[in-house]
DNA sequence: ATGAAAGCGCTAACAA
DNA sequence: TTGTTAGCGCTTTCAT
């Protein structure tokens, strides 16, 4: 018995008595094959337990039909958005592609020391970069020596890049609820800091695009929230009070699921019911599966970054020097049930 | 100036004044090379932005590098185990592996049509594969068709698995329970109905080792829930009124932190002080971040899981043909703060 | 529609 | 320690 080892293109071709092109055409498809030779190639291929060796192909032809996903980590506890990669893997299916993962903590690329064996060799056709938090400059740096075709996702660049309409869908929740009647509207964010430049666009874009709105609109913007507060029983207190309040709002804009949350609970602390006397919204990955009311969404479309995402890449790799213009995905508005009219006035502060 | 295409081996050698194989033996460091020509080689692929190709070493070594995660997905809202990839990747680094993962939904590898691109080619050198639900039999068939070297993850097999050893866990959480002067514990999972046998061994093992634990120390073991409460309402109103009856419980193991919060619910309904009069206790991915004091946790290590898993994929890859015997992975018990001994007799029905 | 032949970028003997 | 050489498994002209 002669040592087992795999099945090449070769044995195949021998097998099915035929030249080594006429196996490597009919499992390309890239060149006509007659049908009757091609099942007896497959039939062979089957027999021997052939798998064709994607490193071959890969070095053959220049392609590896291989992209990668960069995810920032923070510690251990990643952030790893799985409509995102569901969306990746749903656009690279048709197109026989394949996805290599790296997650990578923060201080691991913005130390000299280690450069990721994905940028260090040449193993996938480009890279998808999904970093939430602040990019380091020096993945930025090997991108630009090494020429490597890159899409940033969920982040704003000058070109190549793709990421939810944070702006859009503010404006477009905040006219929603001025169209309801609200002129009391607050947005709720207990992520960043009031003074501070968030270090996400999605916290400049949806606050600015809520501001914006509510001028045009001749009312006054009502920020509340504070990224001090960071422990969950101080933020329900908060919002507590704030509900129990003179001048609370008949609308809420939550910057997360979170804030939303925190309304409902504050609004059940002050005796107000949902959505009768306060409207609730914010913007989500998805529709709030806890308890409760659903809650009214402004969906972030991660599935459909993750779709868009590969076809840009794929655009991308097909034209390296071509900078693509940045292409915002619209997001999705989920009704819920925690959206009503403005109460009549001067009725909410007195239940 | 010519046309730019990008550096290879042959390149650097030339441009280094040495051998294609001294530039190998550099950059692969399996054989060894004078430090200043390895300067030299360095400086020279610097230069000319050099990176190795995977393919062709992949080719020429018939090692991809590459490790594959097969994971299930539930349509699009699928689990992606975050600390499990966290400790995959951390198992990896350290051997220069990547990772390639595939995210298919049940239905794909089930159907006879669609052979996911990562069994069909060649493409790495071996398999993780992470199937909470039951495992496609198609899939069986074409590791064993193709003779991959895999490893499962999560999974009880007769070998070549890797898995938390819910069993102990549970054997060592009730014991914990009844030092403790617990004799009234109760087990609950609305996960799975009581009659049927759960498709995963976690709904076996944890309550097996429950129902073993109790029965040596002469203790009834009581089951609650039912999968047909899908909906959280309900769940939290059976714990409600099982928190009013006369038999209650003075301590709780839930399946997962959904039935911990529903006892926690049902114990603030019920006028209970946690934990003075209740002891709650659960299995969970990680401590429960949710409001509300922390609950006591027999924490799944998946992230151990992925680390172990590497390992013992390496192994497998080395020696395909030794089976490889089950490694279950002990879990970290986090003690929280719902944890006391257990109330005097006759009390705590009559608050 | 198929065959013949050259070669992609790298590594592993072997020789020096 | 370094150079020489052959070839991994496949694709792609160019013929036929």
């Amino acid at each position: 018995m002669p040592a087992k080892t795999a099945a090449t293109l070769k044995d195949v071709a021998r097998a099915a008595g035929v030249n080594d092109a006429t196996v490597s055409r009919a499992f390309s498809g890239k060149a006509p094959v007659a049908v009757a030779t091609r099942e007896r190639v497959f039939e062979a291929a089957k027999a021997l337990g052939y798998r064709r060796s994607g490193s071959a192909v890969a070095m053959r032809t220049g392609r590896t039909n291989c992209f990668a996903l960069l995810l920032s980590t923070h510690g251990d506890r990643s952030v790893i958005p799985r409509l995102l990669i569901n969306g990746v893997q749903h656009g690279m299916r048709p197109h026989d592609l394949h996805l290599a993962v790296e997650a990578l903590p923060d201080h691991q690329l913005t130390s000299e020391g280690h450069v990721p064996k994905l940028l260090r060799e040449v193993a996938c056709d480009g890279l998808l970069i999904n970093y939430n938090a602040r990019i380091p400059r020096r993945m930025i740096e090997l991108i630009r020596e090494f020429h490597l075709p890159a899409i940033w996702l969920n982040s704003k660049q000058d070109s190549d890049c793709v990421y939810p309409d944070d702006h859009g869908a503010a404006v477009s929740l905040t006219q929603r609820l001025i169209e309801l009647g609200h002129t009391r509207i607050a947005f709720v964010d207990y992520t960043h800091s009031k003074s501070e430049t968030p270090w996400h666009y999605s916290g400049i874009d949806r606050r600015a695009g809520y501001e914006q709105t509510m001028k045009q609109a001749g009312l006054s913007p009502v920020r509340v929230g504070s990224s001090e507060l960071r422990d969950q029983d101080a933020i329900w207190s908060s919002m507590t009070e704030f509900m129990q309040s003179d001048d609370r709002p008949t609308a809420v804009i939550g910057y997360r699921a979170i804030e939303a949350r925190a309304a409902m609970h504050g609004a059940l602390m002050a005796r107000l019911v949902v959505p009768r006397d306060l409207t609730i919204t914010c913007f989500a990955d998805g529709i709030d599966q806890d308890v409760g009311p659903h809650i009214t969404t402004m969906v972030v479309p991660d599935h459909q970054v993750g779709i868009v995402g590969v076809q840009t890449l794929r655009e991308k790799v097909e034209q390296p020097d071509i900078a693509l213009e940045p292409r915002p995905v619209p997001m999705r508005y989920e009704p819920g049930k925690t959206l009503a009219h403005a109460p009549k006035r001067n009725c909410p502060t007195k239940p």
